[in-house]
DNA sequence: CTGAAAGCGCTTACAG
DNA sequence: CTGAAAGCGCTTACAG
C-alpha cells in the first residue's frame, strides 16, 4: 500500500520519458501523437509501480473535483436511502464520488453546507433538503456550480428541479378504490400548506368530481403527519354517523396511524375498510396487512437527478454557459397493490 | 457567489501584506509574532472579500483532506442510516466531511472503493462493510490511512474494530422472557456460520443452562434471515407437539416473518405466544403488536467509530506512528420492551 | 514525436 | 515583526 506515494515523476523516470508525456498518455489525450512503443512503456511503468494519480493535485490543476454533494434534511427521512442509492449508482458509473451533508431542518446549517460545497470545490450538488437560508437559495441562480433540487420546482430558484407527479399518483389511488366499488372514500390529508399536502388533496377532489361522487367535508381530516395525529384523525372518521368504507392516507406513516385506529375499533382491513398509503417506503411491506400504496420511485429520482447533474457539469465544459437550467422533470409514480384494499362490503 | 474566486493573493493585496502572513493569521499560527493591527487588517480583508481558502490547494500542500470515507455494503441495510447519522454528527463537529461508498456485496468492488479512498487522499475510513478482497484487507494493516471496522474484530486485520456485545443483549432477552414465566423458549437463529448468528445462539444456550432450563433441539430453527424463511421456521415450531410459548428471533426481520406465521395460525401475540426481535430497526416500532427487541445502538456506534477514527488521524500527526490499533471496542446493547411479549399463559 | 516551463492556490521553512 | 521563495503533484499551452 501507499507506503511512499509514487508520483508521476517516478513513472516518468521508469518509462524514461518526460512527466508531461506520462500525463498525456494516461489521460488518453487524443491530440497527442506518440509512438506506440512509448505509449506502451508508459502504461507498463504505471502498472509496475501501481501508480495512482494524486487527485488533489489533479483537482487543483483542472478545477474539477469529481465530487458531488448531496444535501438531506434528516437521516430519519424514509426516502433518503432510496434517493442516495440511485445517486451513488450513477455517480460511480460516471466516475464521481459523493459526499453527504445533513442540514438538520436548520436553515443556517443548510447555508453552511452550501458554503462547504463551494469550499471543497465540489462539481455539483443535489439538494434533497430545502432547509437553506432564503438568501443562499436565491444566490444559487448565479452560482457556477450546477445543482438540482429534489421535490421543488425549478422556477423558484432557477436551478433544475425534480418533482413527483402527485396528481397522477392520487388518480391511480382513486381509480383503484372506485373500481373496487367504493363511494365513501375519506382522505386523511397531510398539512394543507405544504406542496404535497395540497397536491394530494387536490387530486382527491378532482377524482371525486370526475367520477361524479359528491364531496363531503367531514370525509377529509387534516393530520400533522405523525402516527399519533393520524390515529386521531382516523378515529374521528370512524365515529362519523356514516363512516367511510375506504381511506386514502397522505403517506405510509399516516396510513399506519390509521390502521392502528381501525384495529383498535375492532374493525378488519380490508374487509370492513380499505386503506391506501403513499410513497411505498420500506415500512409499507411490513404492515399487517401489507399496505397498498403509491410508489414515488425515489431511487429512480435519485438516478435521474444524478444524470442530469453530471450532464450539466460536463456539458458546461463545452457549452461555456449552461443552457436552460429552469426545467422541471416529473417522475411518473407507480401503483403497488397489496393486501390493505378490497371490494366494498355489501 | 463565487463568480470569480477570491484567492489568498486578493486578501493579501487588500490587507497590504504578504500572502504568507494572511495564511498564518487565518490559520492561527501560534508561532507567528504579528502586530495586532496587522492581524486585524487581515481578518477584515478576508471578511470583506468573503474569502474561503481553496481546499484543494490546502490539501495538496498539507496532505490532509479533512475527508473521511464510509463504506457500506448495501443501502437496504437497515443499520446504515443510523450508523451514518452518528458518523456525520461527530465528523461535522470536528471539521470533516464524509463520503459514502457502497461495496454492493462484491469484494472486487469493495477493493476498488479502498483504492478510491487512497486516490482521493481521504484521511481515514470507516468500514461498515467487509465485502473487500482478502488481499486488500490484509494490506490495511500496513496502510498509513487509519481505519476502523464495524462489526468485526480488530484482531483479524490489525485495524481498530468495533463490536456489539452480543451475549449481553441475548442475556437481556432471556432474562426478560424467563421473568415473564416462560420456560418453553424457542430460537429462530440466523445463519449458524456468521459471527452474530453463532453468538446469539451461544447466548441462548448459555441462558437456558444458567437458568436450569433443558435445551431442546427441536426448539432451535435455523433461518436464512429472510422473512419467508423465518415464516417457515416459525411454522415448524408451531407444528410441534409441544410448541413454545415464546420465541427469540435472530433479528427484527426474522421476527416479522415469525409474527406472520403466528397470525396465520390464528394465534395471538403476546397472549398465546411472545416474540422478541433484535436490533431495534425502524421496523420494530411499526409491527403489530409493536416488537420487543434489543437495541444495538447503531447511532452510538457510528459516533464512537468516528471519534476513534478522528483521534487516530489527528493523533498520528503528533505521534508519528499510530499506537495500538488492535483494540476492540464493545457497545453495550439496550433492551426495549414493547407489546409483543407478555406473561406466559397458564 | 517529445521536452521544458509555467502555474493551479496554498503553506512553511528560511531570511532579513 | 514581515517578506520572498520553494514546492505539493499534477496538466497544458508552447517549443523544438
Amino acid at each position: 500500500m501507499p507506503k511512499t506515494k509514487v508520483t508521476i515523476k517516478d513513472v516518468a523516470r521508469e518509462a524514461d520519458v518526460n512527466p508531461s508525456v506520462v500525463s498525456r498518455v494516461l489521460n488518453k489525450d487524443s491530440t497527442l501523437k506518440v509512438r506506440e512503443e512509448t505509449r506502451e512503456r508508459v502504461w507498463e511503468a504505471a502498472a509496475k509501480l501501481n501508480y495512482r494519480p494524486n487527485r488533489m493535485a489533479k483537482m487543483l490543476r483542472t478545477k474539477k473535483s469529481k465530487m458531488i454533494a448531496v444535501l438531506i434534511s434528516k437521516f430519519s427521512d424514509l426516502y433518503f436511502t432510496a434517493i442516495l442509492e440511485g445517486i451513488v449508482w450513477v455517480a460511480e458509473e460516471r466516475g464521481y464520488i459523493i459526499s453527504v451533508f445533513s442540514t438538520e431542518e436548520d436553515r443556517k446549517k443548510g447555508s453552511k453546507c452550501i458554503e462547504t460545497v463551494y469550499e471543497y470545490g465540489m462539481d455539483g450538488a443535489i439538494l434533497a433538503s430545502s432547509y437553506v437560508e432564503e438568501k443562499t437559495l436565491q444566490q444559487l441562480r448565479y452560482s457556477s456550480v450546477p445543482m438540482v433540487m429534489l421535490r421543488r420546482s425549478s422556477r423558484e430558484f432557477g436551478v433544475m428541479g425534480m418533482l413527483a407527479d402527485e396528481l397522477a399518483g392520487v388518480s391511480m389511488v382513486m381509480e383503484h378504490l372506485i373500481g373496487l366499488g367504493h363511494q365513501k372514500i375519506a382522505h386523511i390529508s397531510g398539512e394543507l400548506f405544504s406542496r404535497s399536502g395540497l397536491k394530494r388533496f387536490e387530486g382527491y377532489r378532482k377524482a371525486l368530481y370526475e367520477n361524479g361522487i359528491p364531496y363531503r367535508v367531514e370525509y377529509v381530516q387534516e393530520s400533522d403527519q405523525t402516527e399519533k395525529g393520524s390515529y386521531d384523525a382516523m378515529m374521528r372518521l370512524l365515529e362519523l354517523e356514516d363512516p367511510p368504507t375506504a381511506v386514502f392516507a397522505f403517506n405510509d406513516t399516516v396510513a399506519f396511524g390509521a390502521m392502528s385506529a381501525i384495529r383498535d375499533k375492532g374493525l378488519r382491513i380490508p374487509d370492513d375498510i380499505s386503506v391506501v398509503g403513499h410513497d411505498n417506503t420500506i415500512l409499507s411491506e411490513h404492515t399487517y396487512p401489507r399496505l397498498t400504496t403509491v410508489d414515488s420511485r425515489m431511487k429512480d429520482m435519485g438516478e435521474l437527478a444524478a444524470k442530469m447533474l453530471i450532464d450539466a457539469i460536463e456539458g458546461k465544459e463545452n457549452a461555456g454557459e449552461r443552457g436552460e437550467p429552469e426545467c422541471d422533470i416529473k417522475i411518473e409514480p407507480r401503483f403497488v397493490v397489496r393486501e390493505s384494499t378490497g371490494r366494498v362490503r355489501k
